[in-house]
DNA sequence: ATACATATTTAGGCTTACCTAATTATATTT
DNA sequence: AAATATAATTAGGTAAGCCTAAATATGTAT
């Protein structure tokens, strides 16, 4: 029905446009789908013809319900694998991203169900992406970037705002976890350094860099 | 490297070699992949000339040293997520075949490896078909078909001729499970039909499309 | 050996999903 | 407002993997 390429398309319109808020440029696309932009023009006018999205010509494209309803179905596969990979596999979670990238496009609801069941109905994914339910929603959160806190503001670190190997790895070694309460004792003002006490014990300071990187919710 | 469509013809090229020892035809490969002959005829030319397979103009193919590796390696992550999906998701046996089908082009030496360990390194999958190890090698085994066996034998039942869900199903109804003990108290001539006694206790009448396609090993 | 049936190959075409080069829109600077 | 830069589109083309119809092998029966 959906074709490989169809269904990374819609991801990653999802994803730009949960970003960004706005509709969703064929350069935009083109950079993080790493194909050409002439391709994507072309490509977009036929998942327009086909209700998947709304295209305004040299306007951008949108997610129709139709469209949105498969991204998020898409997603859900993809988190859900990663929850498998880290749990039951023994994975890191900068490891995972590319292998679910192949299993997230395995079609079969049954397995999924049964996937999730098997996982006993994870919420987040090992980088504390929320995992939508077989309807597309989501629970709701209050989470924001830690760079956004005050000085003094306790917090438990629950996602990360940029999926690199590099920032996980970097994280990993820093010995940051999610789950971890992060007080923020101190702020330096001319580089946007934060001076965070992390569970009650080590104290580390983290660049401009790492803090908008980390979402947080306020204890 | 090679692609999805390579990997299904090297897949069936190597199970119609199994069956019948000889060189695959044109249209045996046709019939079990449901493509076209002439297409056959084209993309084998094609694999031919990548040394996957050898190629004898209207007498078949064969596949290479490096076409069967490739070959085998398919067949043991198909056979490895068989494992998972009847182990740990709880599917049944006739259900698991073409989501197998989508898993084994899953791509990841680390994953499949991975696989393996949390399975413990099993040896057989759910119909009892062999999984080669990571450089292509079975264990031995000495199974032969039911039908094959004398009055008197007794045997283990460990494999399975035929996979259509319809035989699978047959043999849960009948309650026959691999590793069942099998003693054959008769074998009427007229129609093949084997009486056999299934782990010292029941009693049943198998037909010779049954035993046909039973596999087992005499104790 | 000839005729017939079946299997295989050749020739020409199609769709999907990409590409490059050239053109046209849109946005930004002067 | 005009000039320039950037983004988007159009036009034409390619490779993979399939198709149908026609031609040619191969195998079988008379």
């Amino acid at each position: 029905m959906t074709s490989l390429a169809e269904e990374n398309y819609l991801k990653e319109i999802y994803k730009l446009h949960e970003k960004s808020g706005a509709m969703v440029s064929t350069s935009a696309l083109a950079e993080t789908l790493q194909i050409n932009a002439a391709s994507v023009t072309d490509f977009i006018k036929k998942m327009a013809s086909k209700k998947l999205i709304s295209y305004e010509k040299s306007k951008g494209v949108m997610l129709t319900e139709h469209g949105r309803s498969i991204a998020l179905n898409i997603i859900r596969k993809h988190r859900l694998w990663e929850v498998w990979l880290v749990n039951n596999l023994g994975f890191k979670w900068d490891e995972v991203h590319e292998i679910a990238e192949q299993l997230e496009h395995v079609i079969s609801d049954d397995l999924i169900e049964q996937l999730d069941k098997h996982l006993g109905y994870p919420k987040a994914d090992p980088h504390g992406d929320l995992i939508p339910d077989a309807k597309g929603r989501f629970i709701k959160t209050s989470s924001k970037l830690l760079i956004d806190c005050n000085k003094g503001d306790k917090a438990k670190f629950t996602g990360v705002a940029e999926h690199s190997a590099s920032f996980l790895q970097y994280l990993t070694k820093s010995n940051i976890k999610l789950g971890d309460e992060l007080l923020v004792e101190a702020i330096e003002e001319f580089d946007t350094s934060f001076q965070v006490k992390i569970n009650r014990k080590e104290r580390k300071l983290l660049s401009k860099d790492v803090v908008k990187n980390l979402l947080v919710v306020v204890l």
